[in-house]
RNA sequence: GGCCGUGUGGCGAAGUGGGAACGCUGGGGACUGCAAAUCCUCCAUGAGUCGGUUCGAUUCCGACCGCGGCCUCCA
């Protein structure tokens, strides 16, 4: 499989550090609000590339990490007079359980070889971690008590974002504090203010006598320290947003290479924003889309298959037009699969082999639209031949469906097509059928439009059979 | 200002140094009482603009124009 490696901004063929078991870290999302669109990328994203290492033989370990520690945690919960503010991120974490399932994303429930670790479990892994560095004499303490890392004793700082320390130092928009040796240095530590609930002691004493205050991690230590703690020194795969590449990433990986050496990651990938109408998707333009409100209008189905129909690498757009497309195409994919289950039972096994088409497409950086041209061109053939449905196409089909995370419901149950309607309608049907045999259009429409009010989608079948599908509210 | 990316038909979106996938919309046709679904078929002599390399460039290189992202604890 080729990676596009945003460390070396080509892409490479992946090779991982053990043949056959692959380590990957995704960042995760703050819970300490509904999870927003964006977040909803890296996820289905990372998830794709989870099952289609898994379908090509590997052992795949995945970790998703929560970071429930945060400046906005504090905030929220103070602003909503939480007794305990531990309450929000776990009310959070839940909505984000839902809202993934909703996508066919895969979690720690489903999967025993998928973590989510929550940055208030390893505490003490960033405790040492920090101290690990203030005994090299790569990080410092500052006159607040706060740990800082002194970027100037990485000296690979910025290779990930494509900056050198000098570029930084001059393009600083951030006030330097007096804490701060280098504008470009960064907080480990965090001393509580006075007020905060969110605190630990944290006991260190350097050699000038400066003491650590209690307090808790700084943003980027907490993936430093998760990653290390599964994988040891280094591993994989590294994903998510590409806005977390600087600084988040790159301070990442100054505070592993300088703890613990190793490579830390070795493949780093990004994938691109979500952008709505046209428009970065930002609070103060009002067009903020939530995963959560989104899922009153579409289904999560619909929001991967629109998700997955662009490469990850490349911004995408969401409008309403584009959801409303993916809806129908994904009525049309389950109306197949319906009619090809009316012959022979869907082959549901895991295991299946995928086409050697989808395996070439996902083999390429993951394109996934072009594996989704391939599941195109999968149900003309079935639709084009319905008595040949017995072939590899359809088990190929059911197996290049599943890495991508689509059409796993039943068609049935999807299209809401109902098998016994209550009498009142069963003689309306039944009515209209002899309307029918009588060449009565007139009756016969009228009766149909008395069933479409009744909440039913009414399709003729050969035979003069009709099908009944229950319209979802 | 520094760094990164991007510009393909009415719309969305891929691949590719030599015939521009796939989907949506639209035109035509088949099927159907009508409808829906499905099938067949047509629709970019041209890839932001201008140059260069090459037998040949949408694809590589350069310049310019447009758009976007990061440099603010935003995925």
């Amino acid at each position: 499989m080729k990676i596009y490696n945003t460390l070396n901004k080509q892409k490479e063929t992946f090779e991982p550090i053990t043949p056959g078991e692959v380590k990957m870290y995704v960042c995760g999302v703050t819970p300490y609000d509904y999870a927003h669109i964006g977040n909803a990328r890296p996820a289905i994203v990372f998830d794709t590339l989870y099952r289609f290492l898994k379908a090509q033989g590997n052992k795949v370990t995945y970790v998703r990490n929560f970071t429930d520690v945060d400046d906005k945690i504090i905030q929220r919960a103070g602003d909503q007079n939480y007794q305990n503010w531990q309450d929000l991120p776990q009310k959070f974490i839940e909505v984000y359980h839902q809202d993934m399932k909703a996508l066919n994303v895969l979690g720690s429930a489903d999967d025993e070889n998928i973590h989510e670790p929550r940055v208030t479990e390893h505490i003490d892994d960033i405790i040492a971690m920090v101290k690990t560095l203030l005994d090299k004499g790569i990080a410092y303490i500052g006159q607040s008590g706060d740990v800082l890392y002194d970027t100037t004793k990485f000296e690979s700082y910025g290779k990930l974002s494509g900056n050198t320390l000098e570029d930084l130092q001059a393009g600083q928009r951030v006030a330097v504090s007096d804490d701060k040796r280098h504008a470009t240095d960064f907080v480990l530590w965090k001393s509580t203010k006075v007020g905060e609930p969110m605190s630990w002691s944290f006991e260190y004493e350097d050699k000038d006598g400066n003491k650590v205050n209690a307090g808790r991690p700084g943003w980027h230590i907490e993936c430093s320290a998760m990653a290390h703690n599964k994988f040891g020194n280094s591993f994989d795969i590294h994903g998510g947003g590409e806005d977390l590449k600087f600084p988040h990433h790159e301070c990442e990986i100054a505070q592993s290479k300088g703890s613990c050496g190793g490579d830390h990651a070795r493949y780093w990938m990004h994938n691109a924003f979500i952008n709505v109408d046209g428009e970065k998707m930002s609070k103060s333009l009002g067009n903020f889309k939530t995963i959560h409100s989104l899922l009153e209008k579409y289904s999560g189905e619909a929001i991967r298959l629109w998700m997955l129909s662009t490469h990850y690498r490349k911004p995408v757009d969401m409008t309403e037009e584009a959801l409303d497309r993916a809806e129908e195409k994904l009525k049309s994919w389950y109306g197949t699969l319906y009619r090809v289950g009316q012959t022979v039972d869907l082959p549901r096994q895991d295991g299946t082999e995928i086409s050697s088409y989808m395996r070439d497409s996902l083999s390429d950086d993951l394109n996934t639209p072009l594996a989704i041209a391939q599941i195109e061109g999968q149900m003309s053939s079935l639709n084009s031949d319905m008595t040949n449905v017995e072939g590899e196409i359809l088990s190929n089909l059911m197996a290049d469906a599943q890495v991508l995370g689509l059409l796993q419901q039943d068609p049935a149950e999807y299209l809401g097509i109902v098998s016994d309607v209550d009498a009142e309608v069963q003689a309306l049907v039944e009515k209209r059928k002899q309307a029918k045999v009588d060449k009565d259009w007139a009756l016969a429409d009228s009766l149909k439009a008395e069933i479409i009010s009744k909440g039913y989608e009414l399709t003729d079948k050969a035979g003069g059979e009709v099908e009944l599908r229950k319209v979802k509210p």
